[in-house]
Parts: structure tokens; sequence; C-alpha cells
RNA sequence: GGUCCCGUGGUGAAGUCCGGAGUUCACGCCGCCCUGUCAAGGCGGAGGUCGCGGGUUCGAAUCCCGUCGGGACCGCCA
């Protein structure tokens, strides 16, 4: 090594040593006479003083310095860094690369923030800032965790092909063009579900990997086209299994990364109630404000929309009644950018009466009764949402999330864990069919087994999904490992004999062959460590991130390709007749072979 | 596919609503000064097709239309 020590780890025990220390030039202060230099390696900075060196040179560039750890003079010890006590004086430096003037801060002068896109054209810059830097090692800090959790539990990491064909998840596929066989594409896996069922057919029992998944859909702040998965699956097991695991790896990895004790079992609550009580499938429960339902309370009422409405359900803001009208026509206009007319409302005065908003809509005795019936406190306002239960529950469970941030009811520092179990098998489509809720593969609860198909909107499945302060970080199921049964969803989905054979022909003949009972879980790793590492959005823990529209400013990627490439990549070409009758093409779900539709 | 916000020297912002000379602030950069700073300090200086195209106007960073790029959300992602 060119270097003795790290730069970050010098101490006072450090103090009369020589040492040859490597890295950036991250901050200069020259007096003129003496000047010094931070300098910064993966371990962090310390403080070097040049006294008659040449210190013409580039911010960032990198140097290699010599010298002897000293400690600093009486005063002049900085608290705010570990190495604060010492420096290192100089004796040589030298440059080993220059660089050019830079395009953005890297130390961060001046407190302000730079811009997302010029930090992931320059993301190598970027990453050598601290803050950036840290997610990266907290996200190496989780998988190790993770792979040793595993590795205790005796599972066995395979991986599992990227090019392959079309999985049953319902998003687009990337799809890759096949030079040997033109006309004919791979597509990119949306997760390894097909196959790590696959694995449990041929009897590895304990699969776990940490996969890629591709998804070409729109993005979003935790939405990338590739993003990674903790992907687990096991034989032989029940819904407890995969519980007890799960909480054994989460409060391992919270314990080791963040110190954080996390207590377990996790809660739990059935879909249907956290859907009442919170109006979301992941309720955040960090705080409280719980929706109320009024449907019976303005049963007779003559106010026509909560009369016509087949659910009336509130929120109360606590202090809301202060809001002034600027924020209260903002909640209007939050309502309508999410499909809704608005949001009605009613402020409860000091003196707990009921005004403004629709209060004058509603009879005398309707308004003496409110303020009880919704659990508010005097100076507290109260939203309404009506109309079809689903869209109002939905509707005030975005608003409760949204209100609980701008009143500041967010507390730090806390995680709250939770399984949401006992969700419905299917939901209805709007062509009046049922779609699965989890997917074509997740077992009916044994109560529902048997009737599942007479009543596919009251079924409910043996999926479960892990939530932490309203993000779904993983879900999962216990699998259908018996034909008829998956005969049997196949047919409430509308799915021919024909059309399942054809999407996943090669699942349903593997399950032929004696395939034990099986279940798993795949978890969000780009989100997990997001919310461990505090970190805005996915991209901040993934190294070379790409933008809303799929571009990397760093790469340039995507690019158009050549007409040669396209031509090898036989992207125009049309199957051979030979490799069409190899297999069934790769369609979209819902989708039928083009020669089926004639 | 839709809605909203943003685009101004290398970086970050103000200026845009209400048109009047590329104006301002902080950081960075260049030069000079400076022997204990740590976001060092002082003095001086350079640096801009106001994302791009079109329109309105005597005159556009500012108003209008289009377009590109970035971000957030809805749809979508089981």
């Amino acid at each position: 090594m060119i270097r003795t020590h790290e730069a970050g780890t010098l101490r006072r025990s450090d103090i009369g040593t020589s040492v040859a220390l490597a890295g950036w030039v991250a901050r200069r202060r020259d007096h003129g006479g003496v000047a010094f230099v931070d300098l910064r390696d993966g371990s962090g900075i310390a403080q070097v003083v040049v006294r008659d060196l040449d210190l013409s040179v580039q911010l960032e560039s990198c140097v290699r310095v010599t010298g002897t750890v000293r400690e600093r003079p009486a005063g002049n010890a900085n608290p705010d860094l570990p190495t604060g006590e010492v420096d290192v004086v100089a004796d040589s430096l030298e440059v080993l690369s220059r660089a050019a003037p830079l395009p953005f801060p890297v130390a961060d002068a001046g407190g302000h923030e730079v811009g997302e896109e010029v930090r992931l054209k320059w993301r190598y810059l970027d990453l050598r800032r601290p803050a950036a830097a840290r997610l990266l090692r907290l996200r190496s800090d989780v998988t190790r965790v993770i792979r040793a959790v595993m590795d205790e539990n005796r599972f066995v990491d395979i991986e599992t092909p990227y090019l392959t064909r079309s999985t049953p998840e319902g998003a687009r596929d990337f799809l890759v063009p096949v030079r040997l066989q033109p006309g004919c594409w791979y597509a990119l896996p949306q997760s390894p579900q097909l196959f790590k069922q696959l694995l449990m057919v041929a009897g590895m029992e304990r699969y776990y990997q940490i996969a890629r998944c591709f998804r070409d859909e729109d993005f979003r702040a935790d939405r990338q086209p590739e993003f990674t998965q903790l992907d687990i699956e096991m034989s032989f097991l029940d819904e407890e299994d995969v519980y007890a695991l799960t909480e054994q790896l989460i409060s391992r990895v919270w314990g080791t990364v963040l110190g954080v004790d996390v207590p377990t079992p996790f809660r739990r609550m059935a879909y249907a109630e956290a859907m009442t009580r919170y109006g979301t499938d992941k309720p955040d429960l960090r705080y409280g404000l719980e929706l109320a339902d009024l449907t019976s309370y303005f049963a007779g009422t003559e106010f026509r929309i909560f009369a016509a409405a087949e659910h009336v359900g509130a929120l109360v803001v606590p202090g809301g009644a202060s809001y002034p009208r600027k924020q209260l026509d903002a909640w209007q206009e939050w309502a309508r950018g999410r499909g809704a007319k608005g949001l009605a409302y009613a402020l409860f005065s000091t003196a707990g009466v009921p005004g403004g908003g629709i209060a004058k809509n509603l009879a005398e005795q309707e308004l003496r009764g409110l303020r009880a019936a919704v659990g508010a406190e005097p100076g507290d306002a109260v939203f309404f949402a009506a109309g079809p239960r689903r869209e109002s529950l939905e509707l005030l469970g975005a608003f409760r999330a949204a209100a609980a941030r701008e009143r500041g009811l967010v507390p730090d520092g806390r995680w709250e864990f939770l399984w949401v179990v006992d969700s419905p098998m299917f939901e209805p489509t709007d062509e009046g069919g049922w779609t699965s809720v989890h997917h074509p593969f997740t077992a009916p609860k044994p109560e529902h087994e048997a009737g599942f198909a007479d009543a596919p909107g009251q079924a409910l499945s043996r999926a479960y999904d892990v939530v932490l302060n309203g993000t779904e970080i993983g879900g999962g199921s216990i699998r259908i490992h018996r034909a008829g049964v998956q005969q049997r969803v196949f047919d409430v989905l509308g799915l021919s004999r024909q059309d399942a054979e054809a999407k996943f022909g090669f699942l349903l003949e593997a399950f032929r062959y004696g395939p034990p009972p099986h279940g798993g879980i795949a978890f969000g790793l780009d989100r997990v460590c997001a919310l461990l590492g505090g970190a805005e959005s996915i991209r901040d823990v993934i190294a070379f991130p790409k933008t809303a529209s799929g571009s990397d400013p760093l790469t340039g990627a995507p690019t158009p390709i050549t007409a040669g490439q396209r031509r090898d990549a036989g992207i125009d070409a049309t199957p051979s007749a030979r490799a069409h009758a190899g297999g069934p093409p790769n369609l979209p779900a819902g989708e039928t072979r083009p020669d089926e539709k004639r």
C-alpha cells in the first residue's frame, strides 16, 4: 500500500508516528506561511499542515502526503472531527492526479443542496461526499446481515436467470432481442417468482436470493425500472414460519445497522380492519388519527350528498379549526388532484360548536352530536368523504397521511412494523371480471378453499404484507400446490386452460410431479435501505440510479442503436415457424396470441 | 395517458404575478495579501445563448403557444 494509515483513523495514540496518507483534497485553508489541507479518504478526514510546499492544486485532486502526526497546539483542537485532536505535519505532498475544475461543490460549502441531475451526471463525485457514500455503505451492511441470517437458517442462495420469459406479474416486461433466433425476445424478470416455486418442486426447501427485478412502468420516488428484492421461498411451512423468519431478519438488520431494538412479534392487522380504520392497506401507525365512519350517523340526513352516499367517512384534524382560508382551499385542491370532488369540512370553535364549510347544510341535531360522533376536541376540524365506500376510505387514508405530515404529527425515530393479513384473493376489474390481488398462485385461506369461486369478492387469501411506517416493504403468500385449486383460481380469473398453458405451462407441468406445500416472501431492498438511511428516494441508495424518464445522466443510456445493431439483433425479423412452434410467445398478461384472435 | 412544480454565470437562489439596459446575493473559480485555520479571512477580477423554438410588443428572463429536460403526484406498477 502506498499509505500507512487511513486518514480518518488518526488519534492521540498516533502522535509522533510517521505516516503516509493518500486521498483527496477536500478543502484548503491557505494562510500564506502555513496552510491546512483537509485530506479525505474512505475512512474520514485528517488535517494536514503544510509549510513551504507547493499547494497549487485543484480541490478533489488525489494526493499522497507523508509527515508526522502531532498534537494540535492548545486551543486548536476541532471537537467536530474524530481526528480533531491531531494533525499531520507534512514533509512531502505528491499530486497523484489532478482534478479538473469541479462541476459542483463536493465538500458541502455554503450549505446548499446541489440539483439531483447534476449530481447523477457526476455521480462518482457525488459519492465522494460522505453523506452520499454513507448510504451505499449502509446498504452493504444490510445485505451482509441478511446473508448472515439466511445462512444461519440454512437457506440456499440460488441465482435465477435474467434472460427469461414473462412472469405472471402484471407489469410490462423489458424485452431483449435474441440474435440467434431472429424475431424472438427474452423478457427480463419482474421477479424470480416462478423460478423460486420451481426450486421448491426441485426440493431445495429453503431458497433465497438478492435479486434484481425489472419492470417497465412509470416511475415514482420509490420506483426504478430495475430494483432489488430479497426473495425467499420455503417448503413445508405455514404463515408463522414466514413471520418468525422475517421478524428475525428485520430485528437483526435494525439492531446491527442502526443499533435499534425492534420488538417482536410485530403487530398484525386484517386487511379489512386496516382499510376501515386507516383507509389504506399499509397504515402508518406512528400516529393516531383514525378514520370515523359516519354512514349510520347520517343515515337519515336531509343533506343529499351524504344521504346518497354508500359511505360517509370523516377524519378529525387536531387544531384544524384555525386553518386559514388558504389552507382549507389547498386541501380542496389536493383532493381534486386525487380525482375527488373535494373534501367537505366543518370547523369546531373553541366552544366546540361546528361551523364553516358544510355546517350550514346540516340539521341542528346533526351538528349537535357531531363532535362526539367523530371524537373531535374544540378547535379541531373534521373533513368528510362521501361516496363509494372504498373510494371514500382511500381518499381519507391519503388525507390522513398528508394531514399528519402537515400538522407535524409524524414522530422521528419510531419504527412501527405491522403485518397486514387476510387480504382478499380477488378484486373486481373494470370489465366486470376478477383479478388477483396478490398473484394467481396465492392460496385461499382454508375456510375459503371450497367456496372462493362462488363468492370471489368475499374470499380471503393466505397473503401477508410487512408494512413499516406506512410503506410496504415486503409481501408474500402461501402458494397453491394442488392442481384442482389452481384450476379453479384460473377459472375465476377467466383464464382459459389454453391461456394458462400459454403463460405458465411450464410451472403447471412442474406441479404435476409432487410439488411440496410452499410459500415465501419478497422484500424491497431499496425501500428498506432508504428507510433505514433516512433517504428521501430510493435513488439515494442505488449507486447509479436513473431519472424519471429512465435515462442515466452519467452514461447517457438509453441510446439509439445503429442500423447494423438493429439488423444483427433481429428486431424486425418475423419469428420462424420452428421458433414459433417451440413455445407460446411472450405476451403481456391479458392478451391472447395473435393466431387465437382469428 | 393526465395534473402540478422547476429550468437564470461552474453550484444554489432572488428577479417572472405587475414587460423597460444581464440586475442582485451566497458558494466556487482566477490574481494578490496573509504563520493556527477547520464553511479561514482581506482586496481585486473573470465568468450568462435567462433550457430550446415560435408568437405578441417600440421593447420579453418576465406575457402567450409549442417543445425538451428534471422533480412530485394520479393512472399504471398483483
